[in-house]
DNA sequence: GACTCTGTATTGATTGTGTAGTACAGTTAG
DNA sequence: CTAACTGTACTACACAATCAATACAGAGTC
């Protein structure tokens, strides 16, 4: 189910807290939904259980999912606009803190939204 | 010239450029200037030349600055579209890899370029 | 109640980053 | 040539981040 790189330079609980952002993105874990128990997910990958602890306190931090105490991990209801705003505005705020005008970024929007490049 | 807090969370060599860099766009900093020199500047702010080194150093890569060894540093001709175009392109496309639509992201623009909230 | 699941807390080893101390080597002005 | 500048390289140390080993405690099922 998982696909971690041990031998990357993104720490594994990054990687973890990613591939969950994106189940929940693509729907095949939805609000509600019970995350993989950290053991479970942590003897699967080969990996300490408090790294997987760790991926999961930071993701609840960040309001994504909800844990219940002695019983798992949960999809958060509302993981909507409040979040994501958030991440877009820090993203954004650097930049124009960097001094870069507006229109600088929406030239890059147009080239981003329309091609399907990625980066490592 | 330079306000550098040794006690801050941010690394001082971070500080040092982004002080050259908003010196750069504010114009205090022409293209083909020369940089102070590292040992002045360490010595002005009682820190290690190294750290102004790794700061110039890095400036360097990014294509901000160039070196003329035994001279000094000086501001880079075309510091222009080329390097910023990159910065936004990686963080956009971050975003965009998280599954956050064009939309969201115009909405955002239009908050932070209005009024002027700085984060810490 | 016993067994097996779950999350949680404590501790420690390892690694990477940031910074300083110091010495080296070329450039330039006198 | 000499002296005073310049950037550069090497080493060392403090600190934080990452991850593992391990032990603890409640929940669910039989």
């Amino acid at each position: 189910m998982f696909l971690l790189d041990l031998q990357s330079k993104v720490p594994i609980f990054e990687q973890i807290q990613m591939q969950i952002l994106r189940f929940i993105d693509v729907g095949a874990l939805a609000p509600g939904d019970k995350l993989p128990s950290i053991r479970s997910l942590a003897h699967e990958n080969g990996i300490n259980p408090n790294t997987v602890a760790k991926a999961f306190a930071e993701l609840e931090q960040s309001g994504y999912v909800y844990s219940v105490p002695k019983k798992g991990y949960y999809v958060a209801e509302r993981q909507g606009e409040d979040l994501r705003t958030e991440r877009i505005m820090k993203a954004l705020t650097s930049l124009r803190d960097s001094g870069i005008s507006r229109g600088e970024i929406e030239t890059c929007l147009d080239e981003i939204y329309e091609g399907g490049q990625k980066n490592v």
